[in-house]
DNA sequence: TCTGGGGTCCTAGGACCC
DNA sequence: TCTGGGGTCCTAGGACCC
């Protein structure tokens, strides 16, 4: 096997511009638009509906402190007050109410975040309506057919977004989705910022490689271990010594990123792999003796899988279980069924089955079903499902 | 008191068929 | 009887992303 080279210039590609444009601080942004008064405090968001708060009777609110909570979740967002207090998303929250006990603490609101997120894709679409939806507070555009220059069409965008949701995003734009999302983050937030040709050394290499979307914490631990911290760094690196540690088509993954370079098109369309639903438990349970408990959990998880699939338009082959011990341990178990299907007790006989193979050796924390091998319904009643952007 | 929920993609091995 | 490839499907786990 031949080593990895150097990435070879682009073979003639049509030069293309692409944006990466990202929300800020996005649940946390949206619920500052309701809650004016929390301006400038630290703020978390990540807990279930009971901290909710509360509306005196002369009309002001009353919020929890994150000291009061208890329970499993994790922080979804905080503001940047929190940020500067050491608490980031995905921290489990009761660390995070040990690093900022007096921060605001907010429920998530999914159905208002949705909303928003609907409202600033169609203002960027009417503008460009070349997008891939990235989930709930980023996209990626394809600006190439657009006349205006960069900088103007990044203000039109802000300024759009801005009058549709009262709320800035901080925008990318480059030659390709790698570099653009790279960029977004460099003057965050509010910001705009424009990878030329010339760019890629002052601007880019500079970065730790973990700021690369798909080097995650591990290849970011692995890297870290050769010496390499930064994109310059892994530039530097001999194509050879990456291919014998990551293997061959990561090592030209990594070498194209050095590079900058990424001919992934802006996808606008995309067709759904699997649906799935999972839930933490409260506590730890134990499969004999918290049997009833689980068995009402692994129904009401089918009886939800339904509805996803009822309303989506989907029926499915292959289900699987998912399930979680103690000491966080993670199995899965898929069964293929000869036919397709979609209802909560065909669901349920297969997630079955798909238990009967686990050995239980620990408690448990979580448990999942999921559904794959999706085909489209074809009963006509059924409106279909459309792109999540509208 | 560590560590949510919903996804995608990749790898790798075994079964099975030609 | 032994020895092959190639291709597809299925399953399990893991990395990664928002």
């Amino acid at each position: 096997m031949e080593p990895p080279s150097a990435a070879a210039p682009a073979c003639a590609a049509p030069s293309r511009r692409v944006a990466h444009l990202d929300m800020d601080a996005f649940y946390a942004s949206v619920e500052l638009l309701r809650y004016p008064e929390l301006r400038g405090l630290p703020v978390v968001i990540g807990a279930g509906t009971r901290y909710q708060p509360h509306v005196n009777a002369d009309g002001s609110r009353s919020f929890h402190r994150l000291r009061t909570y208890a329970g499993r979740g994790v922080v979804t967002t905080s503001t940047y007050e929190a940020r500067a207090l050491g608490v980031f998303s995905a921290m489990g929250m009761m660390k995070a109410a040990q690093l900022a006990p007096d921060a605001v603490l907010l429920p998530v609101d999914f159905a208002a975040y949705r909303d928003c997120s609907r409202r600033f894709k169609q203002a960027v679409a009417a503008i460009a309506p070349h997008i891939e939806d990235r989930g709930i507070d980023e996209i990626y555009i394809d600006l190439t057919a657009l006349p205006e220059d960069s900088l103007t069409l990044a203000r039109r965008l802000k300024e759009a977004v801005k009058q549709a949701t009262g709320l800035s995003c901080s925008i990318g734009i480059s030659p390709n989705k790698l570099l653009s999302k790279l960029a977004s983050e460099l003057d965050k937030p509010d910001g705009i910022t424009i990878i030329g040709p010339g760019d890629l050394q002052r601007r880019i290499w500079p970065l730790d490689v973990s700021k690369v979307n798909g080097i995650g914490p591990k290849a970011t631990e692995r890297l870290r271990a050769l010496g390499i911290d930064t994109i310059a760094r892994l530039a530097q690196t001999p194509p050879a010594l990456l291919q014998a540690q990551f293997g061959l088509s990561y090592a030209r993954w990594l070498l194209d990123v050095t590079q900058g370079v990424d001919d992934r098109p802006v996808r606008t369309w995309s067709v759904p792999k699997s649906i799935s639903r999972e839930t933490t438990f409260e506590r730890d349970l134990d499969v004999r003796r918290d049997r009833a408990e689980l068995s009402t959990i692994l129904v009401r998880l089918c009886t939800q899988l339904e509805g996803d699939l009822e309303r989506k338009g989907y029926l499915g082959r292959t289900v699987g279980v998912k399930l979680r011990f103690d000491d966080f341990r993670t199995v899965t178990r898929d069964l293929t069924l000869p036919d397709a299907v979609a209802d909560a007790a065909a669901l349920l006989r297969g997630a079955r089955a798909c238990l009967k193979r686990i050995a239980f050796d620990h408690r448990l924390r979580l448990l999942g079903v999921r559904i794959s091998a999706l085909e489209k319904r074809n009963d006509s009643t059924r409106a279909g499902t459309q792109l999540s952007l509208y």
